[in-house]
DNA sequence: TAGATTGTTAATCGATTAACAATC
DNA sequence: TAGATTGTTAATCGATTAACAATC
């Protein structure tokens, strides 16, 4: 079955495009026009039979033997397979220094994603800006949501109030939560969560240490 | 080959033990005492097989049949796998939005890692405490890192600095290395080092939204 | 005791790697 | 042309899941 539209992409696979994404804008701001599945594989420590496999599946144009493929090519294809196409507004919940630290990142655009505003509970914050976007009263969420279109919500305030400012998100429509709370978000199946476990990652670090 | 020294354990296997960890704090906390594989596993979404078979795996007394597992114990045998024994301390370089929301978060003490200072080229920073830590020079780094023993480098700077203050780090003693910033990092074998790419992990979540 | 739950071996599943013919 | 590189089928590898005897 080898519908278009299905979504038997692994995880794998997934997390590896965006990587190869940055490598190859890289690689064309330098001025280079065409490149070989193995001088990538070299230059990202992988192997050069995955990435020939990634890019034949991403890829609208075959790649050519001697030559490789067109960067600008692979660029737009693997932006398309990632939906980059259209920008989706995304809101910040939680406006304390993480949360201010991805209003200031102005790479997501590079990936999809614009943040158009954050919401606290902290006077201090709410009626600043944060790199030229607004803090609001958590109260304003669910409309700014729905007169926004934001689609993705970063989750960014304490583990307590975590999944209440989760609920409040998706009945405003929310359709994707990124959360960087430490605790895992219930959702309906029809919202996507990302739970982005911090210290699951410091674990891997840390345990090569021994 | 069940060589106990041996690292053959999955990186999705450690990836697990914090999350395990994290919900046995949580319930052992509610005052529950035991606990059976088939419970977490409900409680998790996960699947009751691997959590006996990960159980199993770092488990120092073996489980009772209709009891399940002593929560006191699991919490200390995966506090041994991680080796959050004794804490260790990080220093973090780029005392920005991300970098001081790494300084304030107090959590990671129960994951085995105290970060003690951090470092910035700012003038407008150097000098002041967040969170009741330090901010020093980058010129400090070296000699600070030897004195304080500091084993774990969170890197939270712009790309274009990253890799030199990596060097830097790595040439005074740093043992492993979280970068957060959007690049890949080079460094000797002898040194870890976890690339934290956040524009991966939200095309994860967006590739669902089709 | 009866039955829930464990620990472990075997089966399945899926991703990565190897091999190699096709081709520019 | 010769040879580097692609695309694809088959083999391997490793992790997850299933099955089931052991046991408290």
């Amino acid at each position: 079955m080898k519908d278009e539209n299905s979504i038997s992409v692994s995880k794998a696979t997934i997390l590896r495009m965006p990587v190869y994404l940055r490598y190859l804008r890289d690689e064309q701001a330098r001025g280079i026009e065409y490149i070989s599945s193995a001088v990538v594989a070299r230059d990202m420590n992988a192997s050069a039979i995955l990435v020939r496999k990634d890019f034949a599946l991403v890829s609208s144009s075959a790649g050519k033997p001697r030559l490789g493929f067109k960067i600008a090519g692979l660029i737009s294809d693997i932006e398309k397979f990632l939906g980059y196409g259209h920008v989706m507004n995304a809101v910040v919940i939680g406006a304390g220094s993480l949360g201010r630290a991805f209003m200031g990142y102005e790479g997501f655009k590079n990936y999809g994603m614009n943040i158009v505003a954050a919401f606290d509970v902290n006077d201090k914050v709410i009626g600043t800006f944060v790199a030229g976007k607004p803090v609001y009263s958590m109260e304003k969420l669910p409309s700014f949501i729905v007169e926004s279109e934001a689609r993705i919500a970063i989750i960014t305030v304490p583990k307590s109030g975590a999944q209440s400012v989760c609920n409040a998100a998706v009945n405003a429509g929310i359709k994707a939560i990124w959360n960087f709370a430490p605790t895992r978000l219930e959702v309906p199946s029809s919202v996507e969560v990302r739970n982005e476990d911090l210290a699951a990652s410091l674990a891997l670090l840390s345990s090569k240490l021994k």
